[in-house]
DNA sequence: ACCTGATTCAGACGACTGTTTGAATCGTAC
DNA sequence: GTACGATTCAAACAGTCGTCTGAATCAGGT
């Protein structure tokens, strides 16, 4: 147990540091120092920063995309011939970051928090992560779009789908206190998900902005997944 | 004029290097080696690495901030009692960053990069920064906002601008490629502004998500600029 | 030619960085 | 109790960081 101790409160203080300062803002001793452990000890348990940095995101990564997945393949189960709503594909791609959050209380809360700046960290093997966790994701949702949303292209819908995940991560960022409802009453003004889902689904109904025909083949991970 | 010459290249420098490695994985060292001069030339002419990133800042932001408002200006001059279209609100918003770009050429294309990344920076000079030469902008295009979207409430407009700067901040990181129309031929599937706005309009006018009389007040920049 | 203030230069300051070492300590099986 | 692999420890490695110094170089006015 002392092995998963040590490691796990590495890592529980990683995510929290880089959360608060970003991967080069953040000092291996400032880990240590906060998780109570030897400076050794990260090269005894992971070997680099790099590799650290990587087991913080494996850690929560995982699950969410799971979770993300499941709800996909039940409200699609569910759905009649046309797919699933709109507001269901986008909430069950929303919500499993919130709920995770949620089942952590504590220790945890600065989940969100890491994963909104993640997308934005100007690190190489960052963006190597996100975009290899990402590409099944992606290409998933951006599937499921297109059919609630048949007169949009995939390359519309990559690019929208880009637009959203801009406007989430940065609200995790700066408003980690966000709040789903079922968490209790909502504090008046606290941006909730639902708040979220709603912008994102009327802005995915905005007609499409290309000549009916024009249906560009594109990768869809190559233009999302970044 | 040697003065501005190499105060100017050590500026330029720190742009593009903070807009792609972000402040912290910056060195001052990369930055004057970067720009060609001595590294004692930083201390010289701005004193800190702090310092430096203001001053960064300051010789873009003023130009756009100060553009946006002559737009809305404009469009509220010409435009009815009822005040402008939300898409043309959008627009004075968000496309003085894209022009200032098209005008830069070469030496200043990583000013979009460089302020999308500045909304993400987890350093507190930044932020401050931020929080302060926003102000004035967050409360007028709140308020013009506010006229053309009656149903909604002050602090949902709020909300939804801080939604729309995450996904403009996002988009003008991940792809500073982005182009205007009227650059020219718009290459296949290269997110334009126009796209952008046409998008957060239509997010805009989803039905407000409060009763209709709970409108409750908060100070506008409090909750947009940060 | 000389002075003066502005600017640039090489070099160094101490502090901090990620990484590594080898010995000390731990828990566990014999 | 003794041996052994797993883990933790203090200490140090070489390198980089932001910052600063004092001398050298520059420009322009007298």
């Amino acid at each position: 147990m002392s092995t998963n101790d040590t490691k796990d409160r590495i890592i529980s203080a990683a995510e929290k540091l880089f959360a608060e300062r970003g991967f080069a803002g953040t000092s291996l001793r400032g880990v240590t120092s906060a998780a109570g452990v030897n400076l050794a000890a990260v090269h005894y348990h992971f070997g680099t920063k790099d590799a650290l940095m990587q087991a913080v995101f494996d850690r929560r990564i995982g699950p969410v995309n799971k979770q993300r997945l499941e709800r996909l393949d039940q409200i699609e189960a569910a759905a009649g011939p046309d797919g699933p709503d709109l507001e269901e594909i986008l909430e069950a791609f929303m919500s499993p970051i919130m709920e995770l959050k949620r089942d952590l209380e504590g220790e945890g809360m600065m989940w969100s928090r890491f994963i909104g700046r993640v997308y934005t960290e100007p690190v190489e093997i960052v963006e190597t992560m996100i975009r290899d966790h990402f590409e099944e994701v992606g290409r998933r949702f951006v599937a499921a779009l297109a059919t609630a949303l048949p007169d949009l292209s995939e390359s519309e819908i990559a690019e929208r789908l880009l637009f959203s995940i801009g406007a989430l991560s940065h609200t995790l960022i700066d408003l980690h206190q966000i709040v789903t409802p079922s968490q209790g009453a909502v504090q008046a003004g606290a941006p909730t998900l639902q708040h979220l889902v709603a912008f994102l689904a009327a802005a995915f109904r905005a007609p499409s902005a290309q000549p009916a025909e024009a249906h560009r083949e594109t990768t869809v991970t190559e233009a999302v997944a970044s």
